[in-house]
DNA sequence: TTTATTTCGGACAATTTTATCCTATTTTAT
DNA sequence: ATAAAATAGGATAAAATTGTCCGAAATAAA
C-alpha cells in the first residue's frame, strides 16, 4: 500500500509529534530505535519531512527534530504521504494505466474509485495529534 | 497499490476471459500488444496465473492462454491479486508493523481497517464476467 | 574562539521489482 | 517421422527502492 519510506515517515512523525507535546527534541538514531527502522535510512526521510514542512530540524547541539506544537492538530496523514509517496494513491488508475480517466475508465474504475476516494477521506482526516494521544494512553504502538 | 505484475496480471485475465467467451485462445504476444505491456514479462505472469489455476494454457501449435467458459464468472480479482502480490494487500499493517495485531495495534489501525476491509470486500465481489462483459459493451477499456 | 554535537547532502551498496533473452519441451499439422 | 508453432523456465539485465557511509555545514556551550 504505502512505500517502506511512507511507512517509516509515519511511524516518526507521529513520535516526533508524541515528543513535541513535551518540549523534547529527538535524533534521527533515538527515532529508529523507538520505531524500529533503519537508522541512516529514518534520516534521509526526515530530510524530506522537513524539506516538506512537516517537521522543522534543528542543528548542532542540543538539536534534533521537532514539531511546532500548535500545529499537530493541523498535519494530517495525507501530508505525510503526498510528501514522500505522491499522490498516485490518491489519483492514479488502480489497473496501472496511465492516468484515471472517468471519460474512458478501466474495467475496475468504479468499484476502485469508492474505496481509492475512501482510503483519501480517510488520510485527510486523520491528524496527528489523535494519533499521538492514542500511543500515550498505551492504547496503540508504534513497534512490536 | 498493487504491483505491476499485478495490474498486468488482472489486465491479462480479463483479456483472455473476453476470447474465451469466444472460445478464442490468445497468445502472450497478442496480450501484451492489447493491455499494452512488455512480451517477456507479460508471459512470466502467464505461468502465474496458470500455475494458479486462474488460467489455463495449451502448447504446441494453435495452442496459447484460455479460461473455462463456464469459471469465468466465479474467479474474482482477489483471486488474481492473491496469486500474484499475496495476502499482505488484505492482512498487513498499514504502517509496516510484522503484522497487523488488533490486541496490539498501530496508530493506523481502526481506520486503516475500514479502508482495508472494504478494498477485501470489493476485490472479492468482482469477477471477471462483469469486467469482461463491460468491454465488450465499449464502456470500458484496457489500454489507453 | 574552540570544541563537541548534530543535521544535511552526496556517493555508494544491497535488495527487490521489472523486464529481456534464449533454450527446452510440448503439441499439432503435414 | 518431421517440421512448425507455441508455452515453460532458467539465466541475465535494467531500474527502482531500500539501506549505508562519510565529510561538510551549522549550532550551542565552554
Ligand atoms: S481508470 Fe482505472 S481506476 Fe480510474
Ligand atoms: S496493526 Fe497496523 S493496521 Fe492493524
Amino acid at each position: 500500500m504505502f512505500s517502506k519510506a511512507c511507512e517509516y515517515g509515519i511511524r516518526a512523525s507521529i513520535f516526533i509529534a508524541l515528543n513535541s507535546f513535551e518540549g523534547r527534541r529527538v535524533s534521527p538514531k533515538e527515532i529508529a530505535e523507538e520505531i524500529d527502522s533503519p537508522t541512516a535510512f529514518t534520516a534521509k526521510i526526515l530530510q524530506a519531512l522537513v524539506r516538506n514542512n512537516i517537521v522543522s530540524s534543528v542543528k548542532g547541539a542540543y538539536g534534533g527534530f521537532e514539531m511546532d506544537k500548535h500545529r499537530i492538530k493541523e498535519i494530517k496523514l495525507a501530508d505525510i504521504v503526498d510528501a514522500i509517496d505522491g499522490d498516485s494513491i490518491y489519483k492514479g488508475c488502480g489497473l496501472g494505466l496511465h492516468a484515471c480517466d472517468e471519460d474512458r475508465p478501466c474495467p475496475m474504475h468504479d468499484k476502485f474509485k469508492v474505496v481509492r476516494d475512501e482510503l483519501k477521506t480517510m488520510l485527510e482526516s486523520t491528524n496527528l495529534e489523535d494519533l499521538a494521544l492514542d500511543i500515550k494512553q498505551g492504547d496503540t504502538f508504534l513497534r512490536r
